[in-house]
DNA sequence: CGTGGGGTTGATACAGTTCAAGATACGTGG
DNA sequence: CCACGTATCTTGAACTGTATCAACCCCACG
């Protein structure tokens, strides 16, 4: 592992602020891995081995039921998952597949649950952490308790446009199938979506969008801090 | 507060185990207060101030959007809500309001944090706690994601058999709308839905539910472990 | 070139909401 | 104790939102 990876796990919230024997003693454990693009990483309940950490690539968190299927969430570096089930010595509630060519760190869930008995300022972070991520599950869900999918769509890509966007250009960097899914809707529904949009302001061009009067796209998607913004 | 309520508090995961100390600081800060039916606690988008347990009634946590409302969770004696905002010490996502007249205990936010720094085991058991709590978020989210309206309700009523009822008996102890919008459906829609339950095994007269052909109501609501049981 | 997968578009069917009216249950005051 | 008024629940009809199925387009890739 480079140094300048060990680096950005390092500054991680989850692993800031906790002791250079506690993280040592996590990285010896761990394993970092190179997968190719497509491959299911871990499967819903089966029991949570390790905690994982995407240091490159992208990964998708997703939910199988009733023959249908869903996305939850898109993991990007640097960020960790499953820990909650890993926390509670349990099983999966939700597979992860990798979406492009990704490199995964691997740390024994058991490590974890030591690390954490032994060192306070790791279980302050996982605090911080469950609880930042409690609060993004509830507002996914009044996201899609509360919304049609066209608003979904749309508070999607003004939030898209404030965190990576640049003069209202926004790209939708995966498969549109998997943002449908993301976004609770099938892939016919979101090419319709995109439609309905270009009479709010917004102008397509396949995975490129663009967010020409952004107040109509407000006054359409009406956003919500309680739901849109990420560090509430 | 009487001995026998204490001994309740007591005896929630999240305070089983810390020291006795530690318990006493945090009671000794806190109110215990009766509200009516019909009171609403905390309202979203505010800071919140206290960590609620509800010791006696029912209190319901819904949140509003795009001019609708709907509801997130219920919460029964003896149970806590809005931890995750008063670990962060951040706004309430979701408001709450009293079903049924209750009484709740309030413990400051401060006294939680500072305890929480102070006492090992309660740490751990918040992190416990939030683990479960951001499990069953996922759980919701799932449920609404891949079900309909009446597999929702048909999984809902299988799971109050298992939890409350007795001998198929289940009664809707709560109002109906309360019911659907927890659902995440319209009344109406709830009305209907256990109209179609008829066909499925189950009578209905008015909140007295009777699951007669348990398979037959297995059958149409696929029931599924990683969104139904509550203890995984 | 063909071939295949992702994406779009159209037609149709189903799920869910809305609006309106009627039925039922329930608390209150006479 | 009954009668009334009110809120909840149910039912019906029309409408919106979403899914499904099928055809077609487009481009990347062998």
């Amino acid at each position: 592992m480079r140094q300048e990876d060990i680096d950005r796990v390092r500054a991680l919230r989850l692993f800031r602020d906790v002791a250079d024997e506690t993280f040592e003693t996590l990285l010896r454990a761990s394993f970092l891995q190179r997968f190719p693009r497509g491959l299911t990483l871990i499967r819903e309940s089966e029991p949570a081995d390790f905690l994982h950490v995407v240091i490159e690539g992208a990964v998708e968190m997703f939910a199988a039921g009733n023959g249908r299927e869903t996305t939850i969430s898109l993991v990007h570096p640097i960020g960790a998952f499953i820990l909650a089930a890993v926390l509670k010595d349990q099983v999966n509630l939700q597979s992860a597949r990798t979406l492009e060519p990704s490199q995964i760190l691997m740390i024994p869930a058991v490590s974890v649950r030591q690390a954490m008995e032994r060192d306070p300022a790791f279980m302050s972070a996982i605090v911080a952490e469950l609880a930042t991520g409690y609060r993004t599950v509830v507002k996914d869900l009044k996201n899609q308790k509360l919304r049609t999918g066209a608003e979904r769509l749309a508070n999607w890509l003004l939030r898209q446009e404030k965190e990576r966007g640049a003069g209202g250009k926004v790209e939708i960097d995966v498969e549109k199938r998997t943002l449908a899914a993301l976004l609770g809707m099938t892939p016919e529904n979101l090419s319709r979506a995109l439609a309905t949009l270009k009479q709010h302001g917004v102008a397509v061009r396949g995975a490129q969008i663009e967010i020409n009067e952004r107040d109509r796209l407000v006054r359409f998607a009406h956003p919500d801090p309680l739901i849109d913004d990420y560090d509430i």
